[in-house]
DNA sequence: CCGTTTGTTGACTGACCAGTCAATCCGGAG
DNA sequence: CTCCGGATTGACTGGTCAGTCAACAAACGG
């Protein structure tokens, strides 16, 4: 995560890019884009107004590059969880498990891409859009081959299955972001389980027999 | 919706608060609050730009004010919902009802609230999340009592339950917000149901014995 | 008919901040 | 040692905009 730098004795600074970004991640997190300045994330970084400039063609490429760095992990990520041969159910447990735990290690960083990009319909959202819908898309193609294998039932279409565990995540995510949820290494590990069980295992109970509540509309 | 303006022989004009909050509202849908000016709402409200201030302390304050007049419809509809006697699954139904057709009757509110407020973990959000919580205490109540009386599982905790179903909910509506889903009479019809099966019925197929992949982590 | 209150107008101000740029620093090649 | 180019600095500029204010209009009661 941080690099070794506060050496009283040496000068350090190896990428002042690397610092910049790392900067940024706490200035976003902190105020938000909108209200932090780029000399915020200069202060934050020790390093003068303009180097900010020099690395980068303005305050919203940074964003972009924090945004792209990290949800091109995730793509991958997504991409070789399914590639796996294991049940859809622990595939999407695998996912979750994966974007808890960036924020856990991160909350910043999730939080800024969170906030400020995958919600933000105005600005970087509609910007980013595509990349976006890609993890959706991985996700959807994971439910769609459960569904055709029997695993999963087909009462409602990949995309929307996709859209409904992905919310899910992200309002957990926001719960936290909000201070709304307490956070701590079990709760991590909960919510895990929870989101998992709640979208694959449904709220009704399930009584051997067709649950009586279930009825189309 | 709007007020019987555009009559060319009368000056009209009745209510220029109300105008003011309409005109606010299409243009914080369109532009985002940040990059909407004041002089933005003025014009669009067809009134000098003097008169929002006459009306409104600041531009947050009508922000404010649009939030909190459609958040508390929303807090006694549910509230009225649950005083219903009704199952479980119908309350969450009516719920979700609710908030499509608030979409369906009026997108650029919805998308004002949800984008600028709901989601912005770092000015109004903050601001309202006294309000915003009490939402999702009333879902949770909901969820609670059909633990106590059996028909909802108690895989997961009340509160989570809440969290999941709403968070679906305004995935979905960012889907349409972000152009990413269809929007028609009966992809909104669709949605109430998509949202209510994935939360209370689950993706599992459920053959009758336990489900297969029902493993606690 | 006048005085008061409330509604309405839009030019103006003060603050703020993204992005520019000319100057300086520094490491290495010749 | 000198020169070159990239790294680094921070003062400055230009434009933007929220909010103010002084003046004008309309409604209304006395």
């Amino acid at each position: 995560m941080a690099s070794a730098s506060a050496q009283p004795g040496k000068p350090a600074t190896p990428d002042k890019r690397r610092m910049i970004l790392d900067a940024a991640v706490i200035a976003f997190a902190t105020r938000g884009f909108h209200a932090c300045r780029v000399s915020d994330i200069a202060d934050e970084a020790n390093v003068a107004y303009g180097l900010v400039y020099h690395y980068f063609r303005s305050k919203d490429e940074v964003l972009d590059t924090l945004f792209l760095e990290r949800w091109n992990v995730l793509l991958e990520v997504i991409t070789e969880i399914d590639g796996q041969q294991l049940p859809a159910r622990d595939k999407l447990y695998a996912i979750a498990s994966f974007i808890v735990d960036s924020y856990r290690y991160d909350p910043d960083l999730m939080k800024v891409i969170i906030v400020e990009v995958t919600r933000a319909a105005n600005s970087f959202g509609r910007t980013h859009l595509k990349t976006i819908r890609e993890a959706y898309a991985l996700i959807a193609g994971i439910v769609e081959k459960a569904q055709a294998d029997g695993s999963f039932r087909d009462a409602v279409t990949p995309g929307f299955a996709a859209l409904a565990f992905y919310g899910a995540i992200e309002q957990v995510l926001t719960g936290w972001i909000f201070d709304m949820l307490p956070r701590g290494e079990d709760e991590f590990e909960q919510a895990k389980a929870y989101i998992v069980e709640t979208i694959c295992g449904g709220l009704d109970a399930h009584d051997g027999n067709p649950p009586a509540s279930a009825r189309a509309v």
